[in-house]
DNA sequence: TCCAGACATAGACGAACGTCGATGCATATG
DNA sequence: CATATGCATCGACGTTCGTCTATGTCTGGA
């Protein structure tokens, strides 16, 4: 039922292809761990810091959010494939993998807008 | 409560200064409305259709989802100023705001990982 | 060896999300 | 005017999310 008189009357140029779902759903899982406030914070934090890395000792309080949910963030950011975790002793140090940002930052470049429509 | 002992004896290069919440906020805004491969689709169909605009009727059928639903997910791009409607008769053309994306195409330029840590 | 501290995990709870069917509202067409 | 159609909205539903407190686990130092 889908090509009703619809495909003839409206747009005709529009027939793009549509990105596969497999595509949407990998870039849709970073876009998700970039969804929320405390997570682009942290993630700021750490690509400002020296080398990218840092341990996040001083953040709950800085952010206003308690060790667990921060915890809870780093996990998110990290099954995202956005940082890094190493264990140096007693404390945890992050690092930020800014490659993992190259599928998102490729599929923000959206063609420009060419040609006329209808 | 917040210079502890923590401060002297972690990295101590990590004082980077903190985004403002009401950026993060911004951010994440846009973020939450890439975070769903659905709209994903939606956008990327929009980009590669002629002059960035399209009208909708057929992506239903095409995605697996139903009116209501994608008029909903259509509501959040537009929302989230990623798309524009335009009513033409009895059809809605969309057209993608690339002008929208350059925020988060900016926060995505993560400085590179310069200097030692500890 | 034992204690203190950093981090993860579990459980709970309210809020937001994604989806649907049903309905309402315009607008083009006969 | 009556009818059909494209789209938005409403109400409902199960799921996921973000946050907390409480507890467990592991490591370094006294």
């Amino acid at each position: 039922m889908s090509t009703t008189t619809a495909d003839e009357v409206c747009c005709p140029g529009a027939g793009a292809d549509l990105l596969p779902a497999a595509s949407a759903d990998e870039l849709a899982l970073v876009f998700k761990a970039l969804a929320d406030p405390t997570r682009i914070r942290l993630l700021r934090y750490l690509a400002e810091s020296g080398a990218g890395t840092a341990c996040a000792c001083h953040l709950p309080g800085a952010l206003g959010i308690t060790q667990p949910t921060l915890s809870f963030h780093m996990g998110k950011l990290h099954d995202a494939g956005l940082v890094s975790r190493e264990k140096r002793g007693r404390w945890v140090h992050w690092t930020v993998r800014t490659d993992a940002l190259r599928g998102v930052r490729a599929f923000l470049d959206l063609p420009e807008p060419a040609g006329e429509c209808c």
